[in-house]
DNA sequence: GGTTTGTTTCAGCCGCGACTGAAACGTCAG
DNA sequence: CTGACGTTTCAGTCGCGGCTGAAACAAACC
C-alpha cells in the first residue's frame, strides 16, 4: 500500500535518466557510451545513471567483450515512458529541429518495436484514408483492421492472424513529436519488420533515426498512392555514396 | 526532442507527492488537510507539494470557501500512474494490512471511476467465469463482451452501447494490490455507478475505501452466484448502529 | 607486453529541494 | 468584532544526490 510508484518515478525524473530512456526507445540495445553522447553528459555521468536504472530494473544489461549493452527492460517500461510523455504539455508551436540528427528522428524512427515518427503517422493516415485500417470507435487508443484492410496485409507480407502471445494487436500510439496516433501493437510490429525486410526504411548510419529509402517512396507510392520524401541522408553517407 | 518527461516524473518521483497521488487515484476531490492526513504529512509540506503537482498539471483545484479541493488533472495522469505502478516489484509475501483502513482499502476501493481492491477482481472475475465477459485474445489489456453478457449487462441496468467519447470500452486494468485485472474502461464506469446507485456498495465512513453492503452481497449471489463478504465497518459506523 | 579504448569507481564539491516552525491570510461562526 | 479553522507563505536548516576530475579496471589491438 506505500507508494513504491515514486522509485521507479524519481528515477525517470531525472533529465539526464530521462534522456538516457528516451534514447533507448527504440527497443535496441546501445553500448554505454553510445547512449552518454545521446543524452550529451559525460562517460562517468552515464554510467552511474544506467546502474541506477539497471538496479531498478528499468533497463537490462549484457556484456560483450569491452561494451556493455544496455536496452529497455520491457515494454512495460516503454508504455510508461509513454503515459509520462502524454503528461508533457503539446508544444504548440514548435521549431524545427536544428541538427540534421533531430531532424531525422523528427521525421522516422523505431518506437520499441513499430514505426514512428512523421513517416510513422503518415503511413497510419494513409492506411486510414485507403480504408484498410479504421479508427475502433469504442477505443481511442485501438485500430481495426478491415476486410479490405486483411487482404492488403497480406499481399503486402504482413500476417493479420490473431497473436498468440495476447498482445495489443493494432494499437495506435500517440506520437510523441507529431501528437497524432501511429500505428503500433503486434501488428505494427509484424508491419514494421516487413518494411525493413523490403528496404524500404533503413537504419541511418550512426544516427537513431530511419531513413526512408527510394524503394520505399517508389514503394509506397505503388501500394498506397502516398507521396513521400526520402529522408534526407548525414553528410557522410552522402559523401560516400 | 527533449526530455520534459523528466518534468511529470521527477513530480511523482517524490514520496509524499506519489502518496497524494495514489489518494486522488479513486478520482474524487478532496481538501488540502485530508490529503495531508491520508499522506502522512504536515499540511504545509502538503500545501507546497499540491502547489507543485499543481504548476505541473497533474491535479486541479477548485476553491469552495475556505477548503481548497484537489482532483486528479484527467484520465492520463491516472494511467501514468498506474503505469509507473506496474514497474514496481510485485509484493510477492506481502503480509496482510495492519490497520482497518488499509484493509478496507485493499478489499474494495474506487480506481479513479470504476471498481478495484479485492471486490473488483472477485466481481471481473465472477463476470469471466459466468461467460460475460472473456479476455480479449488479441490484447492483454482487454475484455470482450459475450452475447450473453450483453444481455447480462442489460438485464442489469448498464447500456453496452459503444461510448460516443470513443474511450476504452471494456478495459482489463492490472489492480495494483492483486495484481490481477479488474474491469476498467467505460463499461466498468458504468457498471461502478449502477452498483452504486444499487446501493450494493457504498462509501466507507471517512475512509477512502468503498463497503459491500449487505445488500450487494445479496445482489452478487443472485445475480452472479457468487459468493462474496461483506467489508467490515469501521469503528464508528459500527458504533452508531 | 605495452597501449588504446570502453567502462566503472572513487572522493570531493556543490546546489537543489524537502522539511520545519512561525506567521500571515481568508473564510466562516458566534 | 473576535475567535477558530483551513490553508498558504516565508525564512532557515539540512541532507540527499548529481557533477567533475582522477584513477582503476577490463578487454582488445598492435
Amino acid at each position: 500500500m506505500d507508494a513504491n510508484l515514486a522509485i521507479p518515478a524519481a528515477l525517470i525524473g531525472d533529465p539526464v535518466r530521462a534522456r538516457l530512456l528516451l534514447a533507448l526507445m527504440d527497443g535496441r540495445a546501445y553500448p554505454a557510451g553510445d547512449l552518454a553522447r545521446g543524452a550529451g553528459c559525460t562517460a562517468q555521468s552515464a554510467s552511474n545513471h544506467l546502474a541506477k536504472l539497471l538496479e531498478g530494473g528499468l533497463v537490462l544489461m549484457q556484456q560483450e567483450g569491452r561494451h556493455r549493452y544496455y536496452r529497455l527492460a520491457g515494454r512495460d517500461v516503454a508504455e510508461a515512458v509513454e503515459a509520462l510523455q502524454r503528461l508533457t504539455p503539446a508544444p504548440r508551436f514548435t521549431e524545427a529541429p536544428r541538427t540534421r540528427a533531430a531532424r531525422q528522428l523528427r521525421d522516422a524512427r523505431s518506437c520499441y518495436d513499430h514505426l514512428a515518427g512523421r513517416l510513422g503517422v503518415a503511413l497510419a493516415e494513409a492506411l486510414e484514408a485507403r480504408g484498410h485500417i479504421v479508427a475502433d470507435p469504442d477505443n481511442a487508443r485501438m485500430y481495426q483492421v478491415t476486410p479490405a484492410g486483411e487482404r492488403w496485409f497480406a499481399d503486402f507480407g504482413v500476417d493479420t492472424a490473431p497473436t498468440a502471445g495476447r498482445r495489443i494487436f493494432a494499437r495506435a500510439c500517440l506520437d510523441w513529436t507529431e501528437r497524432r496516433p501511429h500505428l503500433a501493437g503486434a501488428l505494427g510490429a509484424r508491419l514494421f519488420h516487413r518494411l525493413f525486410a523490403l528496404g524500404w526504411i533503413a537504419r541511418t548510419e550512426g544516427g537513431r533515426g530511419l531513413r526512408l529509402t527510394l524503394a520505399g517512396v517508389q514503394g509506397f507510392k505503388r501500394t498506397l498512392g502516398v507521396e513521400l520524401e526520402p529522408v534526407e541522408e548525414t553528410h557522410a553517407a552522402r559523401a560516400r555514396a
